[in-house]
DNA sequence: TACGGTCCAGAAACCGTTCTCCGAAATCCG
DNA sequence: CGGATTTCGGAGAACGGTTTCTGGACCGTA
């Protein structure tokens, strides 16, 4: 026995109600909302006039079903706690709100080792049009080597990639830049402290960063190692006081060259003046750092959007299979940087 | 004539093929994934054996058009590049993965007016179960009370909310602690850096100071204004070193802090012998600022945490309709406060 | 007046689930 | 061993849209 037509639980208008209203059957304003041909003006005026009225929106449940494109993609991004990956998960956010795309986000430490199967089967589940990775790391590209085949997917600062589209920055260019602006002072050599050796990051910037000294022949000091954070940053800043003879640092991230300056500064070493020091990102922050710090800017909110688009590229047909973007960064040069005494 | 059953244009499975493998029809599976009664145990083995056998997922979309309950959470955020909203927004993320509830997030920026009426037609036309608003200004927690008002939700750092429950970090409580340090330190007065006067969070973190100068019979010495940007730290710090006679300030966020700590820094003030500095949020940076600034944790994961728990109540029917759930800060003693000499 | 072609708009199938009946098989009881 | 009762599992109607198919109204033309 079909049910009667009654009791309305929810008070949310569906199609049939504006299509009654509107006088016409369902899919005439299925067609109207569609912007399918075939409409009379006035019966398209009417079918728009009982929208309004009834304040009507179309459920995306149920027009993902049948049509099979749900307009909304994932999102999966790795240490979203750093500065980097949550920028570019806000130039994806303001990208995909500009094409009414809806935006559905997991984020996952790389530790959890199971974590990108269930997050994959979570955003398939959801039925999401394509997913779009910040991985940063290698073990986190590593990790997504295995999503789903079928699902249209771009990595967004991922270096290594199978098959996807890939949208960066481009590090080397980046590292080149402030070791080079730091020998152009007059510095002898350019002291490195480097992102962990898992981020391919970190390994393009040591690599510019060896391809400037190379150029001016000089052979690279030894490497300092830290892992992104400021207190690591702090950690290599000790070793820099405790060695003498070193002019010109350049790090590889903001946080970490935060640390640095701490350090020096504790052990009573003067910035810019016996030490210059470069940083890597140009977070918000970076000019209030004391002294103000010479950074290498990076577009995050360009290589959210870039990635963005990259991704309707290939939802819309036009599929550049396994491009690469990549973004220029810029030398931003403030007080923490001078010529050597 | 109805379509033949044949040319699988996808090969994600569906129910059907679960079904047809296991030899039961799809009502069987669909009892045996949601665990309903009535179901022999070695047909619900049959059953799961060629759920794995296909990697079967069900169809969110289906689902919930039918179920009513996408089990998927709407966030909506405004100002995202600012430390806690991200941090609380990280919170509601990890929080929501544990209880296997997608999040789909807007974020907004509180200048666009008609913006959260998109946002909310939005978040509603993807049928969210319930919206998590991170709403930390006036304007913003104004904009949100239009929200649908069939929709569930729960305010993050908002102060005044018509009808919903609210998760917030005590700031009066956590200046009293800041500006009672100072005072116990023997600093005469403490004078304070203001976030703008349209967040409740500046303005609770006022009163607070306030109330601490009070209870010692301290008339509050005027106020600096800035926008929480260490910029306008920055400005207020230069106002602050060329006032003779001041030995201690509390600012209203740590970015802002470290803005006063280079204008006091530039200005040749010493810091803590000359002015004693506290900040406000514990940002991971705050440590290797310089020197190491005193500051007020909050715990912005747990604000996550606890709104999506609020959340959850909220859809499981023990509707808690307009609670106010209340996390406490801590102070963080470090290098930037000190007696005065 | 009869005829073929456009323009409109309705009927009905379908997407992949859940849920409400209902009938058949299995189990219990006397 | 027969009938009442439970257990098990199938049929089919939703959910709210899109899409294909179909047919009536209207037009110009012969």
């Amino acid at each position: 026995m079909p049910r009667m037509g009654s009791a309305p639980t929810t008070n949310r208008a569906v199609m049939h109600d504006v299509a009654r209203l509107a006088g016409v059957s369902h899919q005439t304003v299925s067609r109207v909302l569609n912007g399918h041909p075939h409409v009379r003006e006035t019966t398209r005026e009417r079918v728009m006039q009982a929208v309004r009225q009834l304040n009507y929106r179309p459920n995306a449940l149920a027009r993902g079903l049948v049509s099979k494109r749900s307009r909304s993609i994932g999102v999966l991004s790795f240490d979203a706690s750093l500065y980097g990956p949550s920028s570019a998960l806000l130039g994806i956010q303001r990208a995909a709100q500009e094409q009414r795309y809806a935006v559905t986000v997991v984020t996952l430490s790389q530790q959890d080792p199971g974590g990108v199967q269930r997050a994959a089967g979570m955003l398939a589940e959801q039925s999401v049009d394509g997913v779009i990775v910040i991985a940063p790391s290698n073990a986190a590209a590593h990790a997504i080597q295995d999503l789903p085949p079928g699902l249209p997917t771009v990595a967004l600062e991922a270096s290594f990639s199978k098959d996807m589209p890939v949208v960066v920055v481009d590090q080397f260019a980046g590292a080149r830049l402030a070791t080079e602006h730091l020998l152009r002072l007059g510095h002898q050599t350019v002291w490195h402290v480097a992102g962990p050796a898992d981020w391919p990051e970190a390994v393009l910037r040591i690599e510019g960063w060896r391809a400037a000294l190379s150029a001016g022949r000089l052979a690279g000091p030894p490497l300092l190692a830290g892992d992104w954070s400021a207190r690591s940053g702090y950690q290599a800043g000790r070793q820099i006081a405790a060695t003498p003879g070193i002019t010109a640092v350049f790090v590889a991230n903001d946080q970490m060259a935060l640390g640095v300056l701490h350090a020096l500064h504790e052990a009573g070493i003067k910035v810019p003046e016996q030490v210059s020091v470069v940083g890597f990102d140009d977070m918000p922050e970076a000019e209030f750092f004391h002294p103000a710090l010479t950074t290498v800017r990076q577009d995050f909110d360009e290589v959210g959007r870039s990635g963005l688009r990259t991704m309707i590229e290939m939802l819309d047909g036009s599929a550049p299979v396994a491009a690469e973007a990549r973004v220029a960064p810029s030398l931003i040069v403030r007080a923490s940087t001078g010529s050597p005494a």
